[in-house]
DNA sequence: TGACAAGTTGTACAAATGTACGATATTCTA
DNA sequence: TAGAATATCGTACATTTGTACAACTTGTCA
C-alpha cells in the first residue's frame, strides 16, 4: 500500500525536509528565512537540496507566479520513523533506553514530559 | 582541556565505533564478529573503517601478535552527545521531546523505563 | 626453517554529499 | 515596455563515504 524504497535522506536533505514540514508550503525562500541563522548556506544551496528532495520523492512542488511551491509528497511519521530506527541501530545497536537516558539526563527534557509519555505508554 | 574538533563520523564508522567501545578492545576480526549477521560488510571494509577512525583520532592502536587491537580514544559520552545533537537538530530541530515520544509511542520502551527516566530526571 | 594462514597496507573507485556559480527565464514596476 | 528583481536550471566540483581487491608482511606450526 504504502509505496516503496524511497531513497536515502543526507542530513542536509533532511534538515530541509522538516522545514518544508514544518511550513507546509515554502518557496526556496521561505525555507532560507527558516534556517536558523547559524546555519550559513546558500539560496542555490537550499534550491539543489530541494531539487534532489523531489527527485527522491519527498518532495513536489507546484508553480506560484515565478516560485516554485514546495510541499512534502510523505508523511513524517514515516521518515521520522526510519531515521529514528537508522540512528538507533547505528549508535546505540538499536536500544533505545540509553537513547532516554541520555536525554533525561541532559536537561533536555523536565519532570511534565515525563508525565505525559507515561501516559503516552499506559494509554 | 578537552582538544577540539574531531573531523565528523559517518554513519558506518559510527557503527564500528560503537562495537568498539563495547568489544572495550578488538581486532577487525572482533568487531566482524560482532556485526548483526544482516549487515554483510567485508573484513577489509571493516578494516578501512577502522583505519579512518584511527586518523581521525578516535581509536588507537597497539600490536599483538601480527594483528592491530584497537581500542577507543575517545569517550562514548563525547560522541554520543554531539551525535544525538546534530541528529535532534536535523529531524527535529533540536526539539527532543518529540523524539522521546516516538519512542515511547512505538513500543519501544515500557513504564518500567519510564519509571527510571522519572527518577533519573527529579535527582 | 620453510610454507601457510592471518594481518596489514596501498590503492581504487563509483556514488553520494555539500556547496554553489553562471546563464537563462519570468514577473513586476516605473 | 524595458530594466530590475527574482527564480530556476544546468552544471560543476572537491570531499566524503561505502566498499573492497591485490600485494606484501609476519607470526606460527609441522
Amino acid at each position: 500500500m504504502t509505496r516503496r524504497k524511497l531513497a536515502a535522506l543526507s542530513p542536509s536533505e533532511t534538515e530541509i525536509l522538516r522545514l518544508v514540514w514544518k511550513l507546509d508550503k515554502a518557496t526556496v525562500q521561505d525555507v532560507c528565512n527558516k534556517l536558523p541563522a547559524k546555519r550559513k548556506i546558500a539560496y542555490a544551496t537550499v534550491q539543489t537540496l530541494l531539487r534532489r528532495l523531489e527527485k527522491k520523492g519527498y518532495v513536489k512542488h507546484r508553480i506560484r507566479g515565478k516560485a516554485h511551491v514546495f510541499f512534502a509528497a510523505v508523511k513524517s511519521e514515516k521518515v521520522i520513523k526510519r531515521s529514528v530506527n537508522d540512528f538507533l541501530d547505528k549508535l546505540f545497536g538499536g536500544d533505545p533506553v540509553p537513547l532516554m537516558q541520555y536525554l533525561a539526563e541532559h536537561g533536555k527534557i523536565d519532570a511534565d514530559d515525563i508525565e505525559k509519555l507515561k501516559r503516552l505508554v499506559s494509554k
